[in-house]
DNA sequence: TTGCAACTTGGAATCATTCCAACTGATTGG
DNA sequence: CCAATCAGTTGGAATGATTCCAAGTTGCAA
């Protein structure tokens, strides 16, 4: 079961809200709460899923809703693999996702400065980057210990 | 209008195609011609478009089935950026993906080795990657010249 | 109290992609 | 030469994630 946000989320959110001219709903805190509860990666569904475990009424359209609107603040990322579902990720250091071809499991890996500096050191000149993604695709070892995403 | 494939190109495409048992067909070899006389990573509408300019008949389904081959064959790649369209891209050198936010367009980044093997040193032992995909996503110089794709 | 603006909701619509069953054409074995 | 086979092609229907929309809520401000 999905707990509530602490203090220190809650005004998180509220904080992030408040700079787009947006509230904080009952809603949005069930939908961030569960995306902080279990950082796995999920879908829209399984995030629907999970958030209709605490509010049984939320609609899947204020779930998408939700969400598009924690990507607008910064709140939380998008991570897209292939055509895939959009999974959510509430890890905002930088890192690459890696997706395990058999589970479908997505982990986060760490990117360091000096790896993130030598990505952008390839762009030709005239190319101004914000964003960049970078995902592995593979096997990964089965349980190397409890995986945090 | 989309030129004939050379020479060179129909063998490559006859032979890649042979290893997996599957034929040369007339409409696989205008959906691989029209890959390669623009190489600008369309979609499969784009390719669809171009390749009824030169084969009226041929079906939207066709156009889906013979880009799938062409990947198993890995003959071309797929490009995916957010949710859009699947792009695809005759380039199998290894390089990043530069997506213009103004237009849309996507560029080829060469990817020098030393670059790749910085990013595979990142993974924790126990992840093999055998895919790594890198997309960029800004503002690209308005013309820094032709650019080839 | 009224009005407003953001938010939520369910269902319909969209759109890329996949599926399917019928058709075509080349090849093979008799 | 004929029948069987098999990969490939085709159009249309089906799928499934996502978006759109119009109606209903809510909290706040005038």
């Amino acid at each position: 079961m999905i707990q509530n946000l602490n203090e220190h989320d809650r005004e998180k959110l509220q904080h992030s809200l408040g700079k787009g001219g947006q509230k904080l709903t009952p809603q949005r805190e069930v939908v961030f709460a569960v995306l902080l509860s279990k950082r796995d990666h999920p879908t829209v569904d399984e995030v629907f899923n999970r958030a209709r475990e605490t509010m049984p009424g939320v609609s899947l359209a204020t779930v998408y809703n939700c969400l598009e609107t924690f990507v607008a603040c910064g709140l939380v990322r998008q991570v897209n693999h292939e055509r895939e579902p959009t999974r959510y990720c509430p890890n905002l250091a930088p890192h690459a996702h890696f997706r395990d071809q058999a589970t479908g499991r997505v982990h986060d890996i760490e990117l360091p400065p000096e790896v993130i500096q030598s990505l952008r050191s390839i762009l030709p000149p005239g190319f101004n980057s914000e964003v960049i993604e970078i995902s592995f695709h593979g096997q990964a070892a089965p349980h190397p210990g409890p995986s945090h995403s």
